[in-house]
RNA sequence: GCCAAUGUAGCUCAGUUGGUAGAGCAGCGCAUUCGUAAUGCGCAGGUCUGGGGUUCGAGUCCCCACAUUGGCUCCA
């Protein structure tokens, strides 16, 4: 048989030989190094006989299928270790995810700390065992019978839900066998460095209607030192955690009888979101945006418009009893977009009005599980750089283009132009109860998103059932130091609401015609953005958002007073500039002020005065020697004005 | 909402098998007037998250609530 290789070198081999085998007859170090092997383009054993022509790839720890290979395999280990302790837990499944792996148990009584430590005991055991990895096949039948004998209820269920003409495979290393489509290593002695991370509870299936089950998360790497530096990592991106940061710095914190979600702005991080908000405000002004400022609750009827009454009702904060027809029942407004369209319903409109662009930083309320809550990434009280656009249908790819480029110029100010993801969210056809408009007017929306998406060159995956109930969204998605994704912000189009609320426009041939309206922010939601901002810069933001930028540091008593003079000097140039005269050592005011991150100190002594200058210090580069204060301001205003970061 | 962990001074933490709370930093006072990441001494500071219970006695044990954290589900 003729086997090419990626490089398109062709080789002749003895039918039936492994992807192993042919590894062998490369190097035996090449032997050692494959995990799997990729035939024609499809995942399969290393160790698997292969017959006739094909194009071969050897998969190593080094390509992103190896490595899944690699932990998907150390997932087995981890579901073998737990039967061997605890013979009576049930498996559910254990894939290889990003970074790492997963295994859910059905287990009567959770997983502790200290059972992690002895799980990976027995892992090490089971590696140093070194035992082969077999596949094997059954007919559906004997498969269901088969995994009714081990008493293993769930597996029997996945068996069950195979499609009719799948092929139903299962691993066998030693005394443990799996359900499994595989590709697995040749060993377990291949596996090694397995650490195990986290246990969670994890729905089967992932439906809150199943059972609970326990999961164990772990990761493990071909190299010790590859692990200890991924653990590292780890630790290392958990000191920019914003929640220990943000209150650490003193821009936020939260008090018990105030309530979950709701956080306290301290000065200095409100400081930074109202710097934020006027940067946003004047841009959107800039882009033909007209501000609105409406009421943070309505009576239920708007919601009942809208739909968020009969879709969205248990994310909201509803005053009175709902179920009272007769009441008259209020609601915090969990989104802005009703409120707005009846700005744009306060007259009769043209076509020539259009596009109609609203903003408003709007604060809004949603009742979140409280299950949910994360610092200031997910709240239950936050405020948006809302938008609302109405545009006539010939309008909406150049509108939209117009959202992408602010949310985009928006992104890069932050510095964040390397940390998005674009996700093209789209309904669930299976599942059309949790959104309102016909299947055609959902496709052919989508479609017009999709083409507008591909028209632009954005670089997207499509995801579906993560749509708003009103139509599709573009979500510009970001991750924190956990790696948990969320949205930073959102562009939609909605084909549907205008219509509910009876918003047309008299078009040029005197037709009343609904406009498509696109939802939008451009920043996001403050407290989120906040949030990120502190995580990427770990709390040393970028000179114009930081609440102080310049801390005055007198040496001694003797200037205390030119320092104080130099802290008014820069807050006539807009500088926010503070002073600090307290009798200590210079060492220790500096060691306070760049702890707390501030950007730039100015130390002023005796000799700074004599010589008319101001002694430098940034938090970054440390002493930058003396120049005039002048020159300083000069400097720091354009910095300041170029919102650079780095 | 579900599975778990955690909650002691403003912050970071210690507190043995239940016997009535301790350190460092921060704060305040005094001394020191100092040259680029912590000057010294002293003082003060706690309903041990809240509420029940067990006990002669609870920061320690049990129950409930609340909050914080990691996941799951959810996320207009």
């Amino acid at each position: 048989m003729n086997i090419t290789l990626p490089d398109g070198s062709v080789h002749q081999y003895d039918e039936g030989i492994s992807a192993l085998d042919i590894a062998q007859s490369i190097s035996p170090r090449l032997k050692k190094a494959t995990l799997a092997a990729e035939l024609d383009g499809e995942r399969i054993d290393a160790f698997a006989p292969i017959h006739g022509d094909h194009q071969l790839k050897l998969l190593t720890f080094a390509d992103e299928n190896g490595r899944w290979a690699y932990r998907h395999t150390a997932s087995h280990l981890l579901a073998q270790a737990v039967k061997h302790l605890y013979p009576a837990a049930k498996l559910a499944i254990g894939p290889a995810i990003e970074n790492g792996f997963y295994y859910d148990f059905d287990t009567t009584v959770p997983f502790t700390q200290d059972d992690l430590s002895a799980i990976e005991k027995e892992i090490e055991k089971i590696s140093a065992a070194d035992l082969p990895l077999e596949r094997f096949e059954l007919p559906r039948i004997e498969a269901i019978e088969y995994m009714r004998k081990l008493d293993e209820p769930y597996k029997v269920e996945l068996i069950n839900d195979l499609p009719e003409d799948a092929v139903i495979s299962f691993y066998r290393q030693g005394d443990f066998v799996d359900l499994c489509a595989g590709p697995h290593v040749p060993s377990t002695g291949k596996i090694k460095n397995v650490k195990l991370m986290s246990i969670a509870g994890a729905y089967w299936r992932g439906s809150e209607k199943n059972k609970m089950l326990q999961r164990i998360y772990g990761t493990a790497f071909e190299k010790r030192a590859e692990l200890d530096e991924y653990i590292a990592r780890i630790e290392e991106a958990k000191k920019r955690d914003h929640n220990k940061l943000g209150r650490e710095l003193e821009l936020f914190t939260t008090v018990d009888v105030i309530g979950q979600g709701l956080p306290i702005l301290l000065p200095k991080g409100a400081r930074v979101i109202q710097l934020l908000q006027r940067f946003v405000e004047d841009e959107e002004q800039r882009r033909g945006y007209m501000l609105t400022k409406t009421p943070f609750m309505a009576k239920r009827e708007l919601y009942k418009i809208s739909g968020h009454w009969d879709h969205y009702r248990d994310g909201m904060f509803i005053m009175g009893d709902p179920d009272d027809e007769q009441a008259e029942v209020f609601a915090l407004r969990p989104m802005t977009c009703p409120f707005q369209f009846m700005a744009y319903l306060n007259r009769s409109r043209s076509y020539r009005d259009l596009p109609l662009r609203y903003n408003e930083t709007s604060t809004l309320f949603r009742n979140e599980s409280s299950g949910e809550m994360h610092g200031l990434i997910r709240v239950r009280q936050f405020t948006i750089s809302e938008g609302h656009l109405a545009c006539r249908p010939d309008q909406v790819e150049n509108e939209f283009k117009g959202c992408l480029d602010l949310a985009k110029f928006m992104i890069t100010t932050l510095g964040f132009e390397n940390d998005v993801t674009y996700q093209f969210s789209k309904w669930d056809e299976n599942n059309t109860d949790k959104y309102i408009g016909s299947k055609e007017n959902w496709e052919s929306t989508q479609n017009t998103m999709r083409n507008i998406l591909n028209d632009i060159g954005v670089d997207f995956v499509e995801v579906d059932g993560e749509a708003a109930f009103y139509g599709p969204k573009l979500d510009i998605q970001i991750k924190n130091v956990h790696g948990k994704e969320d949205t930073l912000i959102t562009i939609q189009i909605d084909f549907q609401l205008a219509e509910r609320f009876g918003m047309v426009y008299t078009d040029s041939d005197g037709e009343k015609k609904y406009p498509v309206v696109i939802h939008r922010t451009s920043i996001g939601c403050y407290e989120r953005t906040l949030a990120l901002l502190i995580e990427k810069y770990a709390g040393a933001l970028p000179t114009w958002l930081a609440p102080v930028q310049v801390k005055v540091l007198p040496l001694t008593d003797r200037t205390a007073d030119a320092s104080d003079k130099i802290r008014l000097e820069l807050e006539k140039y807009g500088v926010r500039a503070e002073c600090d005269p307290r009798n200590e050592k210079i060492g220790f005011k500096i060691r306070e002020a760049q702890m707390q991150k501030i950007p730039y100190m100015l130390v002023i002594g005796d000799k700074e005065i004599e010589n008319g200058v101001v002694a430098v210090r940034s938090r970054k580069d440390g002493d930058l020697g003396t120049m005039p204060l002048d020159a300083f301001i000069k400097d720091l205003v354009a910095e300041i004005a170029a919102k650079s970061h780095d």
